[in-house]
DNA sequence: TCAAAAGTGTTGAAGATACACCCATGG
DNA sequence: CCATGGGTGTATCTTCAACACTTTTGA
């Protein structure tokens, strides 16, 4: 009946110039103090896992209201120098526009590529690894992407983040078929000029 | 930094009579004394939470060297009466000949097949249910079924495996011709014999 | 008129599904 | 010889993969 620590770790994901990237904080505190860390803390007694991941993961980045899920729980005895300590880890999926503020808890926080990481605090490189998977895996048979983008987006932003996320290319055609056939995106009246052809805008229908 | 009690709990599988069951245990203690739970017990200070549901199985039910994974961590505040407690849930697959030790902490231990539970204690149904789901899931993209089945066993019942799992009844010749060319399994020199024509006995070949 | 990205169909291969009869054994 | 479960092949449909040119806009 002993006791012990229980925190969460959130995994937060976006796609940035096309790469996927997850959320980094800097560490103020021992241990690792002034070391990278996944954005996370103590579970409190009167929250359920769910609300403390929420919480921490505003607290710490300012980012509410994100697709948040729970991964895997990590408990291997020697994994925080500070004594036993189980976490449990989530990931989270915003898309890019969010403006970060940093809380109080944390310094900076900062977007790092998951193929170009700093060396990380604790297991966290792990987790993030084992974060990368499920989204890849999920891909196959959700419309997960859609939480990594703004309400409104073109069919080659939203190819784009599978193609992020999966890390190889896909046909064209083949990619807007197999999205227009199963109806989950509908047409805005709304276009988007860049560079070339304006593209047209869709949006997520349930 | 609050501690809060952190426990394993394990959802025990295996087919008995071309059904899937899952394993219960009377409860000795309160609360819920004399109700169903699952197996599981706290995790102690310096083992890895595998590790706890690897002896915690062991001890409740005499089962060893099974196929165990890691399932989902249920928190909500208000599961256990006695207090905060997370626990980490995992499932587990044994094929049937398995006989059952009842350890010290249980008394009864009891197959059920999982669409005619008892009540059970705690939020225990829930994680049965997730677990269920799990499982189905697993079935179509591993070959997760052989471990619910003994060394050496015919087609037809690994088919049977399938069916009882997905809930589903499957053609003989798809799912035989679907196992064969996987190439996962290879005939042994031995014949099941029972009521009519002996069937080919098969192994799993890693 | 040029550069840049959007948009659009067809064909072939592979995989999934549906379906019915003969075979080997024990009693 | 009969009852019981084991074992086998084919035709069709659906799904996935490969592949290149025209269109619309802004500069």
């Amino acid at each position: 009946m002993t006791k012990l620590l229980v925190t969460v770790d959130i995994v937060l994901f976006t796609i940035r110039e096309r790469q996927l990237h997850v959320l980094l904080i800097r560490r103020l505190a021992l241990p690792f103090r002034g070391g990278y860390a996944l954005p996370g803390g103590f579970v409190a007694e009167n929250e359920s896992l769910d609300e403390a991941a929420a919480r921490e993961l505003c607290e710490e980045t300012g980012v509410k209201k994100v697709y948040l899920e729970q991964l895997y729980t990590f408990g291997a005895p020697g994994r925080d120098p500070r004594g036993r300590v189980v976490t449990i880890a989530y990931y989270a999926l915003v898309p890019n526009i969010q403006t970060l503020h940093s809380g109080t808890d944390a310094t900076d926080a900062a977007w790092f590529p998951v193929d170009d990481l700093p060396k990380l605090a604790f297991d966290h490189r792990e987790i993030i690894d084992y974060a990368c998977n499920r989204i890849r895996n999920k891909l196959n048979y959700t419309n997960v992407g859609f939480e990594l983008l703004p309400d409104k987006f073109t069919l080659t932003e939203l190819q784009s983040v599978h193609e992020a996320i999966s890390g190889e290319s896909l046909d064209k055609r083949n990619f807007r078929r197999k999205i227009l056939q199963q109806g989950i995106v509908k047409p805005t009246k709304e276009r988007q000029s860049s560079d070339g052809r304006p593209a047209q805008l869709y949006r997520f229908s349930k």
